[in-house]
DNA sequence: CTGAAAGCGCTTACAG
DNA sequence: CTGAAAGCGCTTACAG
């Protein structure tokens, strides 16, 4: 257990070979306006030559407040994950700020453990997009006085910022679009399981519809295996005339019943058509592209995080719940 | 600008409640063993009541060694960095450590960005699935003394541990494979650009097949349309009887050829087989699953971070570099 | 078993 | 413009 660090370069050293104090190269990091043009100079060449690279800990230790801010995502499976990241990020970069993400696995403990991970860590804020039913741990995080940005947060209220997809508009532009275009015998098709999200596309599909006009199945899980199982079955709903729009809670689920109704000869969307829930990257593209409805990852992911500088820089207090409209991208499904 | 955290209990406030000096609380939470049990309860009580959560910079930075490991991917669109980060952090939790990811995505900038920030941050190792061409970044890392673990690096010999596959082997796999099925006129497709691990998942066909026993073809870029696009092109390969084996390079590419060739009415495997060669869980299994050579994530994540714990734990000093062989996986294709 | 003291590498008023 | 000094929140020998 000798896994020593090897001797790093600090800024005494830098001081020393550049003839100064420690507080002058500080200032010439954070203040370089406020040193002498020539001191800089000499400065920089010491930290060039001895690869200085200062501790950031020391730096947030001492200054009191981190340049870093932290996302927690339960997953990389769904590509809403991937590009909520890039754009908090690329936001967070024009405010030299640096990311760091953790991913707690879809597991709700994993999660809680992240959460007090990154406080004591004193990162600046944590945006999460938190998993179902965890809102006992994220009570404690705001508790222990972690400035939190919540995404897509579907439990009690909370006093703490947040930007979520209206969902029930979700279902209501996909099943709207699909009475639309002519079709009258919808059918909504979800993961089992009551998470919130998927109830809401539920429940905008029936505002759309009213109830007598849908009928509802369910699929166990996630996965694509079951999403294209699941698709056979309702292909022979669809066979018997009882449906000729599908609406899917989630792309996947969508591609599934898309390749069930192709096996068995049905036209997409001629016979029926089939509209997604939630603008997976990683489902799109079989010969029929799906349509789908987009959740605007990119602007929930930079609005997140202009959230979380906004709280950072001290320019707001109060928090601030942001519910943002979805988009239908028609394809060709 | 007055973002001030708000006044967080520290091990200071916890002595005091706890009635013990703050070295005391210090050995309760690093060393228990050492204290008397009921100090050490009360020091918990303590914990307990100002929900306190420890200082994770200051204790790196007293302690002299962190508790965390870096990993940097540079995007999420392959199932491939999900599942190493994935096994990677299962076997960091086993041993105590904590995960931090970063996402340089897909710029060499910001690769070397994150390098210098986790250094910066003190992380006790860092693992890399470097781009590519970023050997300068890497040299520079090293020099500064991250402890660095690279994984499928292919560029000059460092000195520096890694994890790899062997992407000949790949090559070699799903030509000898289709070979082995009956096929004769071979295809490898690719993405464009001169990205080392293709030009080797190629030489692998090659060595396998010979080059007069295959053609060559490419694809632009990697996304999921200009697939389907080339998968077009092949097929009309296919249907002159040029081709009756395709190797793709990645998975997608692979689900690319095969839309194009059940367009035409061509059946898989029987009239044209395809293997991909990256087991990538987003290629969309359609109707037709698709075989593939299983690049071991998983295992390739929990070596590197093996790798990283024994050079954190002192237990190995010298590189070690590790080459993985693939594994082929017979699906419907 | 417990605590006083020094120190990790930095920043920040405050003098000069 | 520059530096001496205190302090950020913790850990670690070292006494006791």
């Amino acid at each position: 257990m000798s896994g020593e660090r090897v001797p790093t370069a600090n800024m005494a050293m830098v001081a020393r070979v550049a003839g100064v104090s420690r507080a002058t190269v500080s200032n010439v990091l954070n203040h370089p306006d406020r040193v002498h043009p020539d001191t800089v100079a000499a400065v920089n060449a010491a930290i060039h030559q001895l690869k200085f690279v200062r501790n950031g800990l020391a730096r947030t230790l001492a200054a009191g407040h981190a340049n870093n801010i932290g996302i927690i995502v339960s997953g990389f499976d769904h590509s809403y994950s991937s590009e909520i990241i890039v754009s908090a990020q690329d936001k967070a970069i024009e405010a030299g700020m640096h990311v760091v993400i953790t991913c707690s696995n879809h597991d709700i403990a994993l999660q809680d453990d992240h959460l007090r991970y990154l406080h004591g860590e004193g990162v600046a804020a944590v945006i999460l997009v938190p998993m179902p039913n965890s809102d006992a741990s994220i009570s404690r995080a705001i508790g222990r006085g972690t400035r939190l940005i919540l995404i897509d947060y579907d439990g009690e209220p909370l006093n703490c910022s947040s930007v979520r997809i209206d969902n029930i508009a979700t279902g209501r532009l996909a099943a709207t679009y699909l009475l639309e275009s002519g079709k009258s015998r919808l059918h909504f098709v979800g993961p089992d399981g009551d998470r919130v999200v998927i109830r809401d596309r539920c429940r905008g599909v029936t505002e759309a519809v009213g109830f007598a006009g849908m009928s509802v199945s369910t699929v166990q899980g996630l996965s694509r295996e079951a999403a294209t199982a699941q698709g056979r079955e309702i292909a022979s709903l669809a066979r018997d005339g009882l449906i000729d729009g599908v609406i899917a809670a989630t792309d996947i689920i969508g591609m599934g019943v898309i390749f069930g109704l192709k096996e068995i000869g049905l036209k997409v969307p001629e016979d029926v058509a089939v509209v997604g829930c939630d603008y997976n990257a990683f489902a799109w593209r079989g010969d029929v592209t799906l349509t789908s409805v987009d959740l605007l990852s990119e602007t929930v992911g930079a609005t997140a995080m202009q959230l979380a500088l906004d709280q950072v820089k001290g320019r707001v207090q109060a928090p601030c719940n942001i519910v943002l409209q979805p988009r239908l991208v028609i394809r060709g499904s």
